[in-house]
DNA sequence: CATATTTCAGCGTTACTGAAATGT
DNA sequence: CACATTTCAGTAGCGCTGAAATAT
């Protein structure tokens, strides 16, 4: 990546800025984990269904930013390493309950060890006061 | 986006932020471009040829951060449009020199207008300050 | 011959769409 | 019936790869 040699439009842009440093991170991130054979999505889904599990597809999608159509082919995948249960809520039998298992949770705490590296190391240009800074601008930005 | 909704684990993590972050901006301007039907890889090659061209594709590629297969494309579309003018480099014959036109300049600066618009919009939750905050954080992060 | 540049065809990932299937 | 949820099949855009064609 050379660039420190784009031109000043695109350099002081903050959408242009924010599709590098996105890019350099989904690298991090994604390299990261395909150390082990493991996936962003998991990581995401894994920390919603532990933070408000369980909940049905929808509200994982509501709570992961990620589409109902790849929720689909995660929780596939997530089931099939027994990470998550997939059972119908009674209350309701058009939706599926997903749960997180007891590997699901030892999962979630291996990947976000090895993701707290990643984030270091993606930030280590910036000083610790800086990184809070970056963290409260970016939420702010998204309204969070 | 019911981003707020999401977990403690994703609202904290820069990677995460970022993602959405890029994928809001590439929203705001995609749909602010679209509407009179340009793109924001237009804007972007055109920008690098203003401040540094006649380039040949290598170094448009090196200069925008965009692929050298997709300049080729670019290249091709936007010399259709007379934006720019591809001419081979007479000191050496395997090279394109890529030459913005003055519709080429015209065409910059009304998407240059728009994508003001567009970041002003995006950024519409920080003040001045916390923009400028935004810009120098995401440049250091780079390494520009 | 090795190297540089452009071009082409195509891949993998991601966010997304539209509609069918099932149930309330 | 209208509506909600899951599922499936497929699309568009983007970053990228590998190799052919051309020239140094």
């Amino acid at each position: 990546m050379d660039l420190d040699q784009a031109p000043a439009r695109l350099r002081t842009m903050p959408s242009w800025l924010l599709a590098q440093a996105s890019l350099a991170a989904r690298r991090a991130v994604g390299e990261a984990l395909a150390e082990q054979g493991w996936h962003r999505s998991q990581f995401t889904l894994l920390a919603v269904l532990e933070e408000f599990g369980p909940l049905n597809q929808t509200e994982m999608s509501e709570r992961s930013g990620l589409d109902r159509s790849d929720i689909v082919r995660w929780v596939d995948e997530l089931a099939e390493h027994k990470l998550v249960r997939r059972t119908q809520d009674p209350s309701d039998r058009r939706r599926n309950l997903v749960t997180i298992t007891a590997a699901g949770r030892r999962r979630l705490d291996a990947l976000d060890a090895r993701l707290r590296r990643a984030q270091r190391e993606l930030l280590s240009a910036l000083s610790d006061d800086e990184r809070d800074q970056l963290v409260v601008l970016l939420g702010r930005l998204l309204g969070l």
